[in-house]
RNA sequence: GGGCGCGUAGCUCAGCGGGAGAGCGCUUGCUUCACACGCAAGAGGUCGCAGGUUCAAAACCUGCCGCGCCCACCA
């Protein structure tokens, strides 16, 4: 028979290794269009081509890996579209890094040598992150896998851009961005990160220009103060207002900086004037368009300082400019006051973590958000698109609601060329193609726009330029919307909000239905996973040591969608080992009795097998309502229970019996093979390659991957059936406990009350093995069992559980009475629980009288 | 400053109006012919604190304490 080659321990490796490219080399996860099936279609949230798989792309994967096997086995068309993303500045970066170790900078090979070098970088080390995904089972169609420079997906950035651009939505302006020193490029609003810092606040006095007196200012960059234009202060702020209209004397430069009212300063922070840095601060920017203050820039592209500063300022990095500045205004005793440290919210570059300076870097262009975000946000209120937790869409209507709008252009080689060309007669034109010539004056004097677009620009459009967009494809018609969004709650608003808004826009549609966002994987004690803290667990050392499917069911058994940290610990992965084991183990068991084939079930079935049937039938529909809802924790946790502590521990110990039996075996092994086929089906979504290799062994079919998924059986539900099982499960297990107490010599003998005869008797060779004990029926007065011990044999332990149980039972018998006799519970509560009460009272009533009866038995024996 | 989430067994978490649960860990006993990656029997919890609503609260409301996160141009 079959299990002659299984070994008794499950190898995963091999399974791993034997299945996966059989699934490829016939199609399995290959889409079809057109298609009469119902679609069902992801795209995958394209990791960075520099990526390396790491336990939060792990857990994404596993979850979409999870609803799209489940939807493939129900017969749907089902695509899972892979790809990778650019990733503009990471991979900048990392080439870079590359070529300082020649000793080069990028600006010293110029821009085209560069971005050869980055392609053939792409080439040689881009496919890492995608041969990892596969290690762990993905089912992806890789016919279809993506990238988001690739020619297709670069047309759509263009027709994109085109298309927004002639719309009015896209435009040219100047004005304050975020500018990431160390990367040198502008960042949006999303980019950049705000952090707590231990910084300083510093007042000090400006003279005014007549010498009556002083006002003082506060900042946290007193270096910025020689930048400053102007001094503003609230139109309706008594202590100033005769100030307005005068003017302070810088006391560097002797520049005179007006005094001008504006509503956007706060009388009541710090001495409710404030400095105005127009170059150097969003706020300031605005109140000195408002008041007609001059820009004065004085920091250059890595944030020193520049321009018409002071000469012994000139060229210091802005941190030593803080501290040269702030000394030199204690010298000239214009410092009021030095607060350190004093916390306070600073934004940080998302790649490179460096501090973000608010600069003005030339013309920057800029997606005009006011008319795409309404109708993205309209999309989640009348539920066009369902966030599940529930409770994101609040975060990203109220998000959309104060989105400004997007700075997308960046100082980057590595990316989307912006498509716009410039004519020496100072003509701009935006374009699909590369142009010859001025689309306005014919002049072939024409410039491409350096900047690329922001990576997430190209990344708004994944879940259509992948399916073909601009272009009417098949696949667009046949998969657009896509079912579902699976991803991490960090990108909610850098990728999620931004597709959808694109997605509505260029498409008209919305691009998902559902967006699943789970939570981030941190280490056992709540920690992000990072190399400084020498916490991570890689995924791939995992699948080497645990199998594939022990990592995708210790990740699925805690992915709850409500929870947003999830701690991994290696303990859980081989949890999941264990728990394949164990089912290897119970098929090897079967296989040992059954000849293979498509199980049937015989027309009579014994109690167990009624039982096993009716949990089995439980167990369908808790998997099969907790994946359409997400829960995979819950369906996680309905299979291991199902599987272990009642297909193994009672369904086929009980059975064992029967599969001994020359006459019996058939009828067993099939009803067994029956149920254990079908929760393979159900369980092949979380564990593919175990249930495919047993699965095969079984004979039941060509692939697993293409099985159906499991149809319900309601007529298998049996609460008879149930009920009488626990009885004999109650026996049993009485039995167990009370050997427990006893020495080994002494726990062969057991008697059992008549009045479980009729239940046990038709069991008896079971029980007997499930005890190992020789069983005979006795009047034992109410007491269930009991052993044969010499007379004043004491079972001591067992008598004190006995004795603290029937304590717990008889308070909570007094709980229930106390109720039953409460006059507003029965006139208040409904009359089923009032019922149910009652029935509990009964129950409870002859629990106690049999524990009584069983302490009896103890004490006289 | 605004918002969100979480405090339940040693650990990680589920339960979210009428019997305190799971996995791991722990204790004890088992070379039982599927599995020691196992089997069996156990121990362990004033469900963060204080009020309130209710016939009934771990669950609902309010406040407090303690963690964590997101958003935000208070110099």
């Amino acid at each position: 028979m079959q299990a002659t080659d299984m070994p008794s321990q499950y190898d995963p490796t091999a399974a791993e290794g034997r299945w996966y490219p059989t699934w490829i080399e016939r199609g399995y996860f290959h889409a079809e269009t057109p298609s009469d099936r119902p679609p069902y279609c992801i795209v995958i949230p394209p990791p960075n081509v520099t990526g390396r798989l790491h336990m939060g792309h792990a857990l994404n994967d596993t979850i979409q890996d999870i609803v799209v096997r489940r939807a493939r086995m129900q017969g749907k068309e089902t695509l899972w579209l892979p790809g990778t993303d650019h990733a503009g500045i990471a991979t900048q970066v990392v080439v870079e890094r590359e070529l300082r170790k020649e000793g080069l900078e990028r600006r010293d090979i110029g821009r085209e040598a560069f971005l050869e070098r980055a392609w053939a970088w792409k080439e040689q080390y881009g496919g890492e992150i995608t041969r990892q995904i596969k290690a762990l089972g993905a089912s992806c169609d890789w016919d279809r896998e993506r990238f988001t420079m690739d020619d297709g997906l670069s047309r759509a950035v263009r027709v994109a851009f085109v298309r927004m651009y002639e719309d009015g939505l896209i435009y040219r302006g100047e004005r304050l961005i975020n500018w990431c020193p160390t990367d040198q490029t502008a960042l949006s609003d999303s980019e950049v990160e705000h952090q707590e810092i231990e910084g300083e606040l510093v007042t000090f006095r400006y003279p005014l220009a007549d010498g009556s007196g002083h006002v003082a200012v506060a900042t946290t960059r007193v270096e910025t103060m020689l930048g400053d234009t102007g001094i503003a202060v609230h139109p309706d702020d008594d202590r100033y207002r005769d100030l307005v209209g005068k003017s302070v004397r810088h006391p560097f430069d002797g520049r005179e900086l007006p005094i001008v009212a504006d509503r956007a300063v706060d009388p009541s922070f710090g001495t409710g004037a404030v400095k105005v840095t127009p170059a150097h601060d969003p706020n300031d920017f605005d109140i000195a368009e408002r008041a007609g203050l001059p820009l004065m820039n004085i920091l250059g592209p890595d944030a020193s300082l520049t321009g018409a500063v002071p000469e012994e300022f000139r060229g210091l990095d802005r941190f030593s400019a803080r501290t040269r500045v702030r000394e030199r205004l204690k010298g000239l005793g214009l410092l009021v006051s030095e607060d350190r440290p004093y916390r306070h919210s600073v934004g940080h570059c998302y790649r490179c973590r460096s501090v973000i300076e608010p600069w003005l870097s030339g013309k920057q262009w800029f997606v005009a958000v006011e008319r795409l975000k309404e109708p993205a946000r309209g999309a989640a209120r009348d539920g066009r698109i369902r966030f599940v937790p529930e409770r994101w869409s609040r975060n990203y209507d109220e998000w959309l609601e104060g989105l400004r709008d997007w700075n997308i252009s960046r100082q980057l080689w590595w990316g989307h060329r912006i498509p716009v060309w410039y004519c020496t007669d100072g003509h701009e034109f935006a374009a699909t193609e590369d142009p010859e010539k001025c689309a306005h004056c014919g002049s072939t004097e024409i410039e491409q726009d350096p900047d690329v677009l922001d990576t997430w620009f190209s990344s708004q459009l994944w879940p259509f330029s992948t399916l073909g967009w601009p272009d009417d494809t098949e696949d667009l018609r046949t998969f657009y919307p896509t079912s579902v969004l699976v991803t991490a709650y960090e990108i909610l608003y850098l990728w999620v909000a931004r597709m959808i808004m694109s997605g509505m826009y260029l498409v008209g549609d919305v691009p998902f239905r559902d967006v699943v966002i789970h939570g981030l994987v941190r280490d056992r004690s709540g920690r992000k996973m990072s190399k400084s803290l020498g916490n991570v667990i890689d995924p791939l050392d995992m699948v080497a040591k645990y199998g594939a499917d022990a990592l995708r069911f210790a990740l699925a058994r805690m992915a709850s969608p409500e929870q947003q940290n999830l701690p991994v610990a290696e303990e859980a992965i081989e949890a999941g080992r264990n728990f394949a084991n164990k089912i290897w183990n119970a098929a090897r068991l079967l296989l040992r009795a059954y000849p293979g084939g498509s199980p049937t079930l015989p027309e009579r079935l014994t109690l167990t097998e009624r039982w096993l049937l009716s949990r089995h039938e439980v167990c369908v529909g808790e998997v099969d309502a907790a994946i359409e809802e997400y829960r995979f924790d819950d369906a996680a946790q309905a299979l291991q229970r199902f599987l272990w502590s009642e297909y193994c521990d009672w369904g086929l110990e009980m059975q064992k019996g029967r599969l001994a039996s020359e006459e019996e075996r058939s009828g067993a092994a099939s009803v067994l093979a029956w149920v254990l086929e079908r929760t393979l089906r159900l369980l092949h979504p979380l564990m593919p390659f175990v249930t495919e290799e047993i699965w095969q062994r079984l004979g039941a079919g060509e692939s697993i991957v293409v099985a159906p998924w499991p149809e319900p059986h309601p007529e298998h539900e049996d609460a008879g059936a149930e009920a009488s099982f626990r009885d004999l499960q109650s026996v049993v297990t009485e039995i167990r406990s009370l050997q427990s107490a006893a020495p080994p010599e002494l726990r062969g003998k057991v008697s059992v009350d008549e009045a479980w005869r009729d239940r046990v008797e038709p069991f008896l060779a079971d029980v007997r093995r499930l005890t190992a004990a020789e069983l005979s029926f006795a009047d034992l007065r109410g007491a269930m069992a009991k052993l044969s011990i010499p007379e004043g044999f004491d079972l001591g332990p067992i008598v004190e559980q006995k004795r603290r149980k029937l304590e717990g039972l008889r308070d909570r018998l007094d709980r229930k009475r106390a109720k039953l006799a409460n006059e507003s519970f029965l006139s208040k509560a409904p009359p089923e629980v009032v019922e149910g009460e009652r029935r509990d009272v009964e129950h409870l009533e002859g629990e106690e009288a049999r524990l009584a009866a069983e302490l009896e038995q103890l004490g006289t024996s």
